[in-house]
DNA sequence: GATGAATGAGTATTCATTCAT
DNA sequence: CATGAATGAATACTCATTCAT
């Protein structure tokens, strides 16, 4: 009965925001995002069509929120001890996270590798520079190449495979195809890989360029 | 005056069908197969809405054949000499396959990656082991494990890494992994590798596996 | 200020809806449902094409609609007493009905001879035992029985005409298809029987049948 | 190997007319006239589209031609002695002809009643007194008329029920009525008639009728 | 006479977005 | 804050008809 406090109305808000992003992800990933509707959205989130433009200024704007939330999600929780350098312990830590992400946020990764790979969404939103696919306000492209650095800087010290012509740069670009591609193989696959498959994929890893 | 022959009209047929298939590839690839409309299609091809049809009975059934078209261009050009074993120059002759293919068909292979992830096309075409998408009527699937085989029996058989815990199975998962994380990463960058760096890629992935 | 209230809405709704249906059966009677396009509704109905789908998924429900509120319609103004017996007075009454009907809602009937005769619409729609084709949900064919059997009820007790070789049944067939053929003459006819002539057949039928 | 002679021409012309016209009307009662493309008919009669247009002009013109032709083949087997008078034996004879038509050419009577009750063909085609609907050429509502004025005349002069009211022009309009509605119950019912019951109508009005 | 490639105007339907209430 | 009616531009697809050969 009594009005509700500014405080209040930002919960609400707040609560809101996340419901609808919460159904838009589920949406968008399985159905993928031209095939989603607003109506479906609105209707499966229990609000109407217009709410959701006083929440998000467009579809694609529901999106990017989507894709930052995730991604800061993903972010926080691979950036350890975020001194910039990995040790074998927090490479292996890294791994050991990628591989639970994958499969604990499968729904999102499906998504992202959807919309990475959607043109007219992705490169539209995202491409020519436009910085609008952010980790907390953050461009993704300075997280990318603030990983490939901390890795070529692992790479580059430790001691395993120091053959003549060992590049570690040239190992850092296999490493990260090679999860790239297994990261793909997996989500994309249904069921395909039980658990202890997949941990056995994490430990040949491991095995290979730890 | 004299009518046109038969053969007459099979050429024509034939060329405007190809004509068709290229723009369409073209636009699939750069554009996506939803943001491709018939009537961009149709504009840059120099033809009518209404050929388009007399051709294709559908956007997908254009998709399709496509897709056929361009897999059976490639399967021909893998498939060396099909005796189902893999020697170690065979298998280095087609890993070179692999990266020349993905050169100079990039276009095709981009269209693969964006159709393979798109929800709702790929899916609803090919899903259901429906087994539409053929290699001149052989069902994609069918050729996919003959590789996988002869991958594992080329592991199983080669000197390297014969290290105790080593298993062919696995090797294989990790080298297609390593090739489709590549293939992506190729594929979707725009002139990002130039072609000396293409080879050095070539080269460390056969140092890995050959 | 204030956003509107469920029950304005259903107002609203009811409204257009019953405005889209009135101008459809004017055009579908007099313009055919296959000539009758979304656009000349919209458009005489002074709304966007968009709108129109918003009440009816698609111009075959649209018919179906119309078809089902106009026989509601019919058939509450047919079923005087329902006490399923025709006495001579309620079979006059009857009569005197459909003739009033077939004056009142000409265009409804110049409809409905019209999607019988038409194939493709009303057989795609109805055809089947589908049963898709209902009077309040009553299936039409169960209201068509009922009155059949009515009918030769009535021709049963009926005391005129009692020749010999009298059948109740072949009467009721005669009666019904003498009816159906000046139902169509008479729907079919832009104004050529003006009420006298309509009100003398009446009366011969009278003659002839009561 | 001789050139053929003009006079083969004209036959190959009518049997190629004859047979795109037998075609058409099988497709148009069947499955409507908007419904059948010239596409159907050319592939089903063996030729191809260009020459359909050959030999008509236009669909509607196909339409035209073929409800001449049957209007004809009608007109010519009921015009018995066109002495333009019915004697009792004759209008026996004439009602029987119509049911023995409606039985063989059922077909014909399927699309004429179709075509009839089709706004945008019949009418557009037929209708605001265009007289293109003609028997050999004389407009369709002549030999109608001719027909009216033989039954007013038959009615008139005929011996049986000369009740006090009597009135031979409301007696040949109930009677052609009847035959309306019958005919189109019989048309459009599939199998619904065995030969019996057909038998036993038919004798029904000429108890009534002659 | 005969063919079928080519056209283009027309059709139903979808959906992100706006806005009065 | 909240609703859903209303819009309109866009899209895949159809088909009678034409015409070069």
């Amino acid at each position: 009965m009594s009005p509700r406090t500014p405080q209040q109305f930002r919960e609400i808000r707040e609560e809101k925001k996340t419901l609808i992003m919460d159904v838009a992800l589920e949406h968008f990933s399985n159905v993928g995002f031209h095939a989603t509707t607003i109506n479906h959205i609105a209707r499966h989130a229990g609000i109407s069509k217009g709410l959701m433009y006083n929440y998000f200024s467009s579809k694609e704007e529901l999106l990017a929120a989507i894709l930052d939330r995730s991604l800061t999600e993903v972010y926080n929780d691979l950036d350890a001890d975020s001194d910039g350098h990995l040790s074998e312990d927090e490479f292996e830590h890294f791994i050991r996270k990628v591989f639970r992400l994958l499969h604990e946020k499968k729904q999102f990764w499906k998504l992202i590798f959807r919309i990475i790979l959607q043109p007219g969404v992705f490169e539209d939103m995202f491409g020519g520079g436009s910085d609008k696919l952010t980790v907390s306000g953050t461009p993704m492209k300075a997280f990318s190449e603030t990983m490939m650095s901390m890795l070529i800087d692992y790479f580059k010290n430790r001691k395993k495979y120091p053959g003549e012509d060992y590049d570690p740069m040239m190992e850092m670009f296999m490493f990260l195809n090679t999860i790239k591609g297994f990261s793909m193989t997996y989500v994309l696959s249904d069921d395909l890989y039980n658990d202890d498959y997949h941990e056995r994929i994490l430990n040949e890893i491991l095995k290979r360029y730890k």
